[in-house]
DNA sequence: CTGAAAGCGCTTACAG
DNA sequence: CTGAAAGCGCTTACAG
């Protein structure tokens, strides 16, 4: 282990109190009102002996650790690992490093994570809540510690946060399902009372208004059995024409359930999807999606988090962003006009 | 702000020195040999003040910080996000938190995380090395970190690592293809000198002796286009009849020219992919590839680690992991009996 | 069984 | 322009 070198090394060697050699080094040098002389002496040695400064320490003083808290519910879930990429390459732009945790949309867990990064004293969190994580986050707002929401966020909570118009991208989705003239609409969701799944919800309906419309609900936790079982009913009732999926898991799982039942997109059946995803590429003709914005929900939620640790008193910051409807191809018998 | 208690708020109230406290709550009080009724007084004290440590200042005394950094490729590659994934629910078994980085497969960015970490003064390294990063491992070596890498490693430097058996998996992966009957193959791979991409080639290269078999690298950074040049030409050739993919994205992105170009596989073309992706799912025949034992590798290196961090003076600790072949359908008219 | 004290490596008023 | 000193919150020999 290579003897760490540390201030005092410096000030010895120059001849000076640790108390000029920080402030050089620091760059408070004004602050201090250090000759020039010293100062260039001092920075020389620094160099010379390959100093490094001690995070640690000055974490100590200053109460500041130069960290974030990243808290999603799978980092392993494409979406929240382009999340996380953003969220660190827009961090390490403020000298920030981010700690990430996967709270795997359970509240229980997720206020576990919090109270480790809290104990780690991180500057600020940027939270992806889980359902009924309220208390949680107004623990940290009580704690006066900087938060984001992003992708979603609650009412009942007053804390700043980052998100897209889910409830205009669902609408826009399912009214060029409408315009395209298809008639009766399926929805496939989880059984959740996030808000960012109520207002997906919301959009459905108000763009579905005017045709026929199904609501389904799944579990997150048993998606597996009962996708499969709920595309079955719709397909085995034969009046729906096309299905809105709510989420890029539900969008995913549920194409592989149609591709492996051999129905034929949009021919058979026409699809209307949430975030994008490598397996859209899969098909011959191209899956209506709604991309949202990704890069720029983690950039806007760092730079959030950035303005609250630097203006503790600052007022509250909602974003909204909007997302893009990547659309896709229509049943060629259905001779309506693409708007 | 809630106020912070510190050990001496405790030590106040119970008429203590701080000393006794720090025994007792950091569970060495056999250590300090302290009596029974002080003890408990201080618990109790402790959790009437719900008294939470103060990590920065521990591991300022201690050096030890309780974080690992983990660095990949890429976060947002699903490959390394399961690694992260797995990396992290391990590392917190052992109270342990993960901070983890991007190198985008350069070694200079690689070595800036590593400059960042090192000051943040992890305790130790999970690292998926990029091309000519010797250097910057040797200097963690040097520094006396614990470091293991993951998924690839060198034979310059002697630092442990858990990896998968590179070479098995390519022969066998091969070997599958070559017992099916297929008579010339191409091998479609990376310009790099990682090792674990040149134990692919030497497991494709034993594999395929006794058949026909082309050799065709590719710029990572130049790949979009390049890939699509290189099947296209394959393609045109008509000579070969399978396609073997070194890594998962390659694989991705050649299953997706093929798909776009109308390639049936296996019929057309076989195919045989490294690593797990859902895009295998939509193919009216299986896939065939390798499936690396991604959460072994994971937890294997988290252990490794954290061996290495309590014994400081450890032996180097290899793993090759092995990876397990997903048979995928074959060619019908090929009446090759599978092995 | 317990306390006084040094020290980890910084920062930052304060006094000159 | 510069230095002496306190202090951030712990841990840990050392002395009793």
């Amino acid at each position: 282990m290579v003897k760490k070198v540390s201030l005092k090394d410096i000030a010895q060697r120059v001849g000076v109190s640790t108390a000029l050699v920080s402030y050089v080094l620091s760059g408070n040098e004004e602050k201090g009102r250090v000759g020039k002389a010293t100062a260039e002496k001092i920075r020389q040695a620094a160099e010379a002996l390959n100093y490094q400064p001690n995070h640690i320490a000055k974490s100590l003083k200053t109460g500041k650790t130069n960290t974030i808290g990243l808290i999603v519910a799978d980092i392993s879930n494409p979406f929240f690992a382009s999340i996380a990429r953003g969220v660190e390459d827009e961090a390490s732009r403020f000298g920030l490093t981010t700690i990430i945790g996967s709270s795997d949309e359970s509240a229980e867990k997720l206020k576990k994570l919090v109270d480790v990064f809290v104990k780690r004293q991180v500057d600020g969190f940027i939270i992806s809540p889980a359902e009924h994580s309220e208390e949680t986050v107004s623990y940290i707002l009580s704690l006066g510690i900087p938060i984001c929401l992003i992708d979603r966020h609650f009412n009942s909570v007053k804390s700043s946060y980052v998100v897209t118009d889910n409830l205009e991208s669902m609408r826009n989705a399912v009214t060029h399902l409408v315009q395209q003239g298809y008639k009766h609409i399926a929805y496939i969701s989880y059984e959740s009372n996030l808000r960012h799944m109520r207002d997906r919800e919301a959009g459905f309906k108000e763009a579905s208004r005017e045709i026929k419309s199904e609501i389904f609900k799944i579990h997150y936790a048993k998606q597996h059995i009962e996708l499969g079982d709920t595309i079955g009913e719709i397909l085995a009732q034969d009046r729906v024409d096309a299905i809105v999926f709510a989420t890029n898991t539900l969008s995913v799982a549920g194409l592989k359930y149609l591709r492996q039942h051999n129905v034929r997109i949009p021919k058979d059946m026409n699809v209307s999807c949430f975030d994008s995803s490598e397996v859209y590429d899969f098909f011959e003709h191209p899956i209506t999606h709604v991309r949202q914005p990704i890069d720029q929900l983690a950039k806007a939620s760092v730079n959030t988090v950035v303005e609250l640790i630097k203006n503790p008193g600052q007022q509250v910051e909602n974003r909204v962003l909007h997302s893009e409807l990547v659309s896709g191809g229509q049943d060629a018998d259905r001779a309506v006009p693409n708007r």
